[in-house]
DNA sequence: GCGGCGCTCCCCCGCGCGGGTGACGCGCAA
DNA sequence: TTGCGCGTCACCCGCGCGGGGGAGCGCCGC
């Protein structure tokens, strides 16, 4: 397996090397110090595994990782940081990369955690995970509608897909006054002021998703 | 620390008993065959960790995971599953586990396991976590919005919290008019019709996310 | 220097929207 | 039976919004 490692430090590119190199198998075929130079050296060795450090000068490691992921070949990525900012776990999660380890973890584990990425799967620190589960988990109690009828509800799913009333009432069969009462009562019983706000508050609480919508809004 | 097991299968709480029971400190304090049994052990005994099986008959390892972890002193839980079925990874997530591991894994691993989530950490099975990561990273690409100019996006931004012209106006410190200005432009930009589907279209290309109102919309 | 663009502001116009009020038929429960 | 909630439809009014038009300023690049 062939490892590219990338880190400002040239003592941690050390280090790493070190220990990935004391596995059988495993050979380290480049370094970088910044993600310009870690593009050229992935580009030119076309590396199974990249070790990239988050800070760095001229380009971070999520900017490179995202574009060593979206490359053709596409080698895999494990991010190594020094603090556990959950915001780089996101980040890095977004761009692409199959893990995300702490530097300070033992030389073992941060070999389990290369192994496990290899083999195709991916790998979060445990505090790392429950960030990731926490954010998962939250999202749902956010805000909540108040009861709506059936009829207001098919009403404010419309709304949330950007339609007048009048498209709403050829939709739904039905006259536009109908819409326009059904769309009062809306406004009223979510405590809003205009289709907007009503909009915005069924996103809030879940009450449509982001990708529901997908294409046809005109 | 005191463990609860639950799984349906006698023969699995026994293996299970064995592994955990091997740790020093460590001590099985009750087991049960289903989720029902389990809410009633978990009650008399307040264990500080609960293995829980997902399938299980009566009530679901996932049901009594929720009602387990609502409870107010909290047990963690942590989920063994004989299959790594993804919807059950987010189901768990969302239900409050605080891991998700499989029964296969060797003992080692599901001590290391244990002693993760009851450090308060979280942890997930390798190509668990992969699937988490992906469920991440693909919301992203949803819709892009056009480029807009750095005030575009401030009133698009006040958009999609709810504010009429004249609230934006105040807000940013212009006349309703650069307001509507700004607002056409937008419009015009994105190809929508109206403020509506303008705020539609922030929230489908992630310009603007669920949770980034939170309260003050009014 | 001149054009382009972003930001600001102004005016007019038409219409959709939101607020108010009222009405009718239906089903269901008191 | 008498309500009440729901869904349907109707009319009026006022205003915010969106669609035109134009214009001045400062900054940047050619």
């Amino acid at each position: 397996m062939n490892i590219v490692i990338v880190d400002d430090d040239p003592l941690v590119r050390m280090g790493l090397r070190a220990i990935v190199s004391s596995e059988p198998g495993w050979t380290v075929v480049g370094e970088a110090g910044d993600g310009h130079e870690a593009l050229a050296t992935v580009e030119q060795q076309r590396p199974d595994l990249v070790l990239m450090d988050v800070r760095m000068p001229r380009m971070d490691g999520l900017a490179a990782t995202r574009q060593i992921v979206a490359a053709e070949w596409g080698a895999r990525v494990l991010v190594l940081t020094t603090f556990e900012v959950d915001e780089y776990v996101f980040e890095a999660m977004r761009a692409g990369a199959s893990g995300f380890v702490l530097k300070r973890v033992p030389p073992a584990e941060l070999i389990e955690a290369v192994r496990v990425v290899a083999s195709g799967e991916s790998l979060l620190f445990p505090a790392s995970t429950r960030s990731v589960i926490e954010r998962f988990a939250e999202p749902q109690p956010a805000a909540t509608l108040p009861e709506l009828t059936e009829r207001e509800a098919d009403v404010l799913r419309l709304l949330a897909r950007g339609l007048s009333n009048g498209e709403i009432a050829v939709e739904l069969f039905v006259s536009i006054e109908t819409v326009k009462s059904h769309v009062a009562s809306i406004l009223m019983k979510i405590g809003v002021r205009d289709r907007t706000q009503a909009v915005i508050a069924a996103y809030e609480a879940g009450f449509v998703k982001p990708g529901d919508a997908e294409g046809q809004p005109r």
